[in-house]
DNA sequence: ATTACACATCAATATATCTTGATATATTAT
DNA sequence: ATAATATATCAAGATATATTGATGTGTAAT
């Protein structure tokens, strides 16, 4: 039930199925990137990414000074079917802006 | 998104989750036979009943002084696939308890 | 070693949600 | 009409969750 209530829970908030929805049609993006594309304070993003990867929905690649997050694969029937739904929902999301300074 | 959000919201409470997956079991149930089962007060069951309801996983027959729920069909492709995780999770529901005081 | 950038976490506050008891409404039997 | 049962809704307090700014950690360049 736990499980269950944690993988709910992650998508039960707008800001977090965005950003879900953002990087699954972007693919793989750094924090930064985000934090650029949806002018949200960095902080905030990274909270809801941690939520959203605890919950196996997304993974993280730490490469240099950078987080790359993309979409978990292998992914569980359950969740494929949130993130199908989230797909079919006509969601607004900003364009990808990269935010990094220097790379 | 609100739909979406709704839809989640509702399977985002473990009681709920709880109350779904035994009328899911015991298929229709009046509110008094929750109440009986769930050994929880009135307000509190119906009150989740409804957002169950309005939440697109229950209907409701009203048939004399009782309301019969049970789960609505047909159900669209993702809401079957929540009702399928959860019968998928060993989640402990008490034994249906008739509580109506006369039928 | 120092500076700059990327990211994570903490603590306080703001906001939303759940629970509960009380109260209201509706139906049926007498 | 009156009483009893079934169900719904309201308002208050309790609890959980989100947001924010500050602070901490790690990496890379100078």
């Amino acid at each position: 039930m736990n499980i269950f209530l944690n993988t709910i829970g992650a998508v039960n908030d707008a800001t977090r199925v965005e950003i879900l929805h953002f990087i699954n049609t972007n693919g793989e993006v750094c924090v930064c990137d985000i934090e650029n594309s949806f002018l949200m304070i960095q902080s905030r993003i990274s909270r809801h990414l941690k939520i959203l990867k605890d919950a196996g929905f997304l993974k993280v690649d730490r490469r240099g000074r950078w987080a790359y997050y993309s979409v978990r694969t292998p992914m569980d029937e359950f969740r494929q079917s949130i993130l199908k739904e989230i797909g079919s929902l006509d969601i607004k999301i900003p364009l990808l802006n990269k935010g990094c300074k220097s790379e």
